[in-house]
RNA sequence: UGUCCGAUGGUGUAACUGGCAACACAAAUGAUUCUGGAUCAUUAGAGUCUAGGUUCGACCCCUAGUCGGACAACCA
């Protein structure tokens, strides 16, 4: 089997992360019979984010590397949270991001019966007991981290009594709230998940996927370890929060007697600037700082996808970023570095003036209109030319003139000549400005009909080359600039008396009306441009053929204005 | 006054498992460019949380600290 030398290849030659280093180890050992098995598991009670996009991708990559296979699972047991619509927006958005679970779609629901009949082996075992506590009861008897709990007075009822007690439980006898199965394993325990947890409680209510089959119905600890042991999961990769619970992740599978899948845990991804947990994010819907899930301020994947960010580009992220057990908080400019990286490869290039001001040329012929070519993408020759209408009167940017210029302001400024991409050369030589604002409405200019783009004399060097529109050419379209929405690094760490929110960036959004190049009007939904030296766009849902509509996905890097800030 | 986990340039991740601390992003400089983008070249920035110890040799092993995180939902 002779395979050419790919990517996935090269990674063999990167240093191993320390999750490929035990399962290198495990396939060394032959332990599983060197099988690699890894499931994504996610609670469908919200939309995925970069933070997930990182995890599928370990554990789909993972798998892929080492030839196993990776499970798609919701972890669906508890009910009151949950919904189909979660189901469906995290498929939708595994797939994007370019995963495939084949055959392997699972719900921790359809293993209920086999749950059940976990739990009464425990309870056979002498080792889970029914209790009548209250929640506050056993909340106050459980201890704290450095005090240990009390028993419960039910920790000794009878193995018959337990099972009579829990399978009544089943048969909807009690009503919420009133008993609970728990292990049975020790108040002491400095490990706080060991002191007898709670295995199934009494909930009425209606699942998603099973509907009024159940009124009792398992917890995460009691649900997830036997569900990876059930599907034969080799390597159950989660975050490092769930450490504390693989003592109790192990107890249950020995007490059991099943097959017993690895627990290993990683450090989940922070990024500056936003927050990541799922309470926050729907806080933020739902008090109306954004407009949805997918609003593209958001970091979750729908967020992302509509900002106009590829799955390539996620997944190179998560490559990067690597995998390890220590905090992080991951700088955002590493994620727009990986777009600009993706974009500058495949997207067109359009002319597209974002803050227009007039460009009349005085010795341009008045009805002539010239087609001038440009490449789509230097960076790909594949990608073809085009043409675009030149005549008198253009846009340009605002910015790319000035009366007054600095030293080192290559653009447009009184006498000074500069080019007009894939156009001609241009000189300004007066300037009309509003008589109350003083603000600038036409800048005049004349052109040198001997400098057209591709023509033999049009090799004169000058310092600046601006992109232009056609002003009765031109596309009006609005275009939605994005910032960061939070103003500090960090959210989460408020100061005293704050909370994350006192941080939103109230510049997050701005919308603004952009004369594009008349190409841009044929683009479809989620299509990708680079305009012109201002930055990457997508095209959003709400755009229609009349209405055009782009989010900026990110700006180019830009080193001119960032050295002028810091005058 | 508990248990578990962690600590390497600004941010991340490495360091052939004890042998001159490297790579990416960010930053700076120069070249080049019909995008102040991209590309190319170059530079700066940590001596690995602290104190001891083992060793010819320690980011790596040991001891004791320090700091940070997780854990007290009938959530996952």
């Amino acid at each position: 089997m002779e395979e050419k030398a790919n990517p996935e290849e090269e990674k063999n030659i990167r240093s191993l992360n320390f999750i490929e280093e035990i399962i290198e180890e495990d396939i060394r050992k032959g332990t599983n019979e060197g099988r690699v098995h890894t499931r994504f598991p996610p609670e469908p009670n919200g939309y995925l984010h970069i933070g997930h996009a990182k995890s599928i991708c370990l554990n789909f990559g993972l798998a892929k590397k080492y030839n196993g296979k990776t499970n798609l699972r919701f972890d669906d047991t508890n009910p009151v949270k949950e919904d189909v619509e979660y189901v469906d927006s995290i498929m939708e958005d595994v797939k994007w991001l370019g995963f495939d679970w084949e055959d392997r779609l699972f719900f921790a629901s359809d293993y209920f019966e086999e749950l059940y009949a976990y739990a009464v082996i425990l309870i056979r075992k002498g080792k889970a007991y029914v209790c009548d506590m209250t929640a506050e009861e056993i909340s106050e008897t459980r201890g704290t981290p450095t005090r240990p709990g009390k028993e419960s007075p039910f920790r000794s009822r009878s193995v018959e009594e337990n099972l009579d007690l829990f399978s009544r439980m089943r048969n909807s006898e009690f009503p919420d709230g009133t008993r609970v199965l728990r292990a049975k394993i020790d108040m002491g325990s400095p490990n706080m998940h060991m002191r007898d947890p709670v295995l199934y409680r009494i909930l009425h209510a209606h699942h998603h996927r099973t509907g009024d089959q159940w009124c009792i119905y398992p917890m995460y600890d009691f649900a997830h370890g036997q569900s990876d042991s059930i599907e034969r999961i080799t390597h159950s990769i989660c975050t490092l929060e769930f450490e504390v619970h693989r003592p109790l992740y192990e107890w249950f599978i020995r007490e059991i007697g099943i097959y017993a899948p690895r627990q290993i845990e990683f450090a989940r991804l922070n990024v500056t600037y936003t927050v990541m947990s799922k309470r926050k994010l729907l806080e933020l819907v739902r008090d109306g700082n954004v407009t949805g899930w997918d609003d593209p301020r958001m970091p979750t994947i729908c967020g992302l996808r509509r900002r106009g960010f590829t799955p390539e580009s996620i997944r190179n992220f998560a490559n990067t970023i690597g995998v390890a057990k220590r905090d992080n908080v991951i700088d955002v400019s590493l994620l727009e570095f990986c777009i600009r990286e993706d974009l500058n490869k495949r997207a067109n290039r359009i002319m597209a003036v974002l803050n227009p001001v007039k460009v009349i040329l005085d010795n341009y012929p008045d009805d002539l209109v010239e087609e001038m070519e440009s490449v789509n993408n230097p960076e790909d020759e594949s990608k073809g030319k085009r043409k675009m209408p030149f005549s008198k009167t253009l846009f340009i940017e605002r910015d790319d003139f000035m009366e007054d210029p600095p030293n080192k302001f290559f653009r447009l400024a009184p006498g000074r000549e500069v080019r007009l991409k894939a156009a001609y050369i241009i000189r300004c030589e007066s300037v009309v400005k509003d008589a109350e604002t003083g603000e600038i409405e036409e800048i005049h200019c004349t052109y040198d009909p001997q400098t057209k783009s591709g023509m033999p004399e049009s090799n004169r060097k000058v310092k600046g080359t601006l992109h232009w529109v056609s002003e009765k050419h031109a596309v009006k379209a609005e275009v939605r600039l994005y910032d960061r929405l939070f103003t500090n690094e960090n959210p989460d760490d408020a100061e005293e008396g704050k909370t994350y929110k006192d941080y939103l960036n109230p510049d997050s959004l701005r919308i603004i009306t952009a004369m594009v190049e008349p190409a841009v009007s044929l683009a479809a939904v989620l299509d990708k441009f680079q305009f012109e030296r201002t930055g990457y766009f997508s095209v959003d849902k709400d755009s229609t053929p009349q209405h055009l509509v782009l989010n900026r996905v990110v700006p180019l890097r830009d080193s001119w204005s960032k050295g002028e800030k810091v005058k």
